[in-house]
DNA sequence: CGCATTCGATACATTGATGTATCGATGGGA
DNA sequence: TCCCATCGATACATCAATGTATCGAATGCG
């Protein structure tokens, strides 16, 4: 599978803490995808990582502060991914002579969603746990609301710059629109993940069946 | 707050495990609630229904036991309230004179999604537990596939005899369709808990499109 | 090159939850 | 009414994880 993070430049010499921090904060990845913020102990992160608890509380007070950097880092991650995603449609579709117009938002949002695929499994074991802490956790909660704010304003934006392109209207605010978006992508991951059922054609139809529905073509 | 469970019929003579897994299982719902499944511990949940450790090893083997028959119960619960929310919708459009087939399958979603509102913070609160822990729980996975399925068919129930009573048309499978509402209403709690928006105009928007999208009206 | 400081390893004390084993009580059946 | 089976309370043994305190080693600076 390809991996979600860079290898580490090999940092030079800065003080090693925060080589460390990264390295535990990465390393936590697996350990979080496969145990959950609950099932995962401090010897469990700081085996992945190659060190021992007393690198870890010499960096970070709590799991629950690992698990804030890393979804932190996973979220701006699949973020980019998003961004290369839509790069590529578009990149693509000029290459083959095609007006770059003909790329709607719809066929924008559908490559977003296959490009992020991939990883939606780890994501979304993180972004389900994050969610039932965040209920509970005020600090969590915060967290949350941040990266799924940071989520929302990216397929905000995605689709504003497309529906400027293009000359499509949209009936709901971008924001609120991207959310409802970004809340079907979500749904889809959780059926793909709870239920043995292939779910390309459905995303397919429900993304395309919602900007119908909520975005107007051009008018020429 | 209107309570999710009716008292107990202070049951007749049955043999006493009965009352006390019915008792352990309903007092579980504000421990759950609160503290969440790994957070609660079994003391927390015998002291809320006032028993004692034993009395819960004697009945159940594990919290887990527990939550997914309480799941279960507040599941069917809310189906129940569904129900009866459209039930009284219709009622009161024929009370008032109007045709029943007025209340289209979008206006009937809306008073499910406002009937199941307030018990919908509960209720998220044990979804989310569920969801995360069935990612790495099979048995978990099974069950909340179960309840999935029966929100599901029963949303699906709801919007196939609506339709039928109306003359609309759906494009999607009623299944599918009310897999795609069922995961619009999710995402809809989910702000109302995180955010400190007021979504009830937003949900009428995206409940209304959604259906405008996916259901052509009646064809005279 | 050597020193001081920062970082990470080891060991330990503490805590809290689990599950079991035992005993007493209660309620139903003859 | 009496007795037996079932259920629930109490007490205990065990286990696992946490966080701290101490010590040794690596690193960057003078």
């Amino acid at each position: 599978m390809t991996e979600l993070f860079e290898p580490l430049p090999e940092s030079a010499g800065t003080r090693r803490r925060e080589n460390t921090r990264t390295k535990l904060v990465r390393a936590s990845l697996d350990v979080f995808v496969e145990k959950g913020i609950d099932g995962a102990t401090v010897d469990d992160l700081v085996r992945a990582a190659g060190f021992t608890r007393g690198a870890f509380y010499s960096s970070f007070s709590s799991k629950e502060e690992v698990f804030i950097a890393l979804f932190d880092e996973v979220t701006a991650e699949l973020i980019g991914i998003a961004q290369s995603s839509v790069a590529s449609a578009v990149a693509a579709a000029d290459e083959a002579g095609d007006d770059v117009a003909d790329i709607g938002d719809a066929e924008m949002m559908l490559a977003v969603f296959q490009g992020i695929r991939p990883f939606g499994r780890q994501w979304y074991l993180l972004y389900s746990d994050a969610i039932a802490r965040s209920l509970r956790d005020e600090r969590m909660r915060a967290e949350l609301a941040v990266q799924r704010e940071r989520m929302r304003d990216e397929i905000g934006l995605l689709l504003s710059t497309r529906l400027e392109a293009t000359g499509e209207r949209s009936l709901l605010p971008p924001a609120d629109l991207a959310q409802l978006l970004t809340g079907i992508f979500i749904d889809l991951m959780l059926r793909e993940q709870m239920e043995d059922r292939e779910i390309t054609e459905l995303a397919t139809t429900t993304i395309l069946g919602t900007l119908r529905a909520f975005v107007e073509p051009a008018e020429d």
